[in-house]
DNA sequence: AGCGGTACTCAGTGTTACTTTGTAGCGGTA
DNA sequence: TACCGCTACAAAGTAACACTGAGTACCGCT
């Protein structure tokens, strides 16, 4: 894939995180490997983590440590209220820029 | 409107413009002002302008000046071939990952 | 002991949109 | 004439974000 994608992700993938997290708490490689299924066949393992350490710094979820069978402890993440509020934010958003954008390709005059 | 909308535009602006330039040829001045009657309404100049200088570098666009009668000349951008295949490749991402986003909000496991 | 899979971390890079500032021509008004 | 506002373009610097690549570490299996 091209970097068209790549850039199209920006401002995105934080939400879809967070959407993901709504669904059920889950730890990164988790989360890694449950959004490649979903059709992010290229997201690299860094971002994931890079987010997840983001939305931890402001508060959007709580973390605990769980230990694992194999590998190293997990990091669980669940999300709080504070972070479903910038969950239902990012929709209202999302919503907003892909109506426009549809109205833009159906040449809206 | 918070950094959220700004993060989003990332990598949708530049195929935003595309979309307008496929309507009709225009100048930067007149895209700027449209997009924000569409609803881009915190829209920067210098960013529409940055915009077209890239897809001119890339050759998406045929340039031509005309006089104004009120300001300097005007730079018109019309899209050419390869500006049109740039679209349509643009539409094809944006749908996958708007289409891949729907599945998510509606939970699909 | 070595290998593959799990799981997390971090420094560095490139792209992008925004901000700010500057240049310049034109019409209108006092 | 002098000034102002609008049109129109340009360029330098900043911040945010996803990716790259490398590294650490733990486990079970052969």
């Amino acid at each position: 894939m091209g970097k068209q994608d790549t850039e199209m992700l920006k401002g995105v993938l934080e939400g879809v995180v967070l959407a993901v997290l709504s669904a059920r708490p889950a730890y990164g490689y988790e989360i890694t490997a449950d959004l490649r299924e979903r059709g992010f066949s290229d997201l690299a393992e860094g971002t994931i983590y890079a987010i997840l350490v983001r939305i931890e710094q402001r508060g959007l979820v709580d973390v605990e440590k769980v230990a694992s069978e194999k590998g190293p402890p997990r990091k669980v993440f669940t999300l709080n209220d504070d972070g479903r509020a910038q969950l239902a934010e990012f929709w209202t958003t999302w919503t907003l820029l892909a109506d426009r954008l549809e109205s833009l390709r159906e040449g809206g005059e």
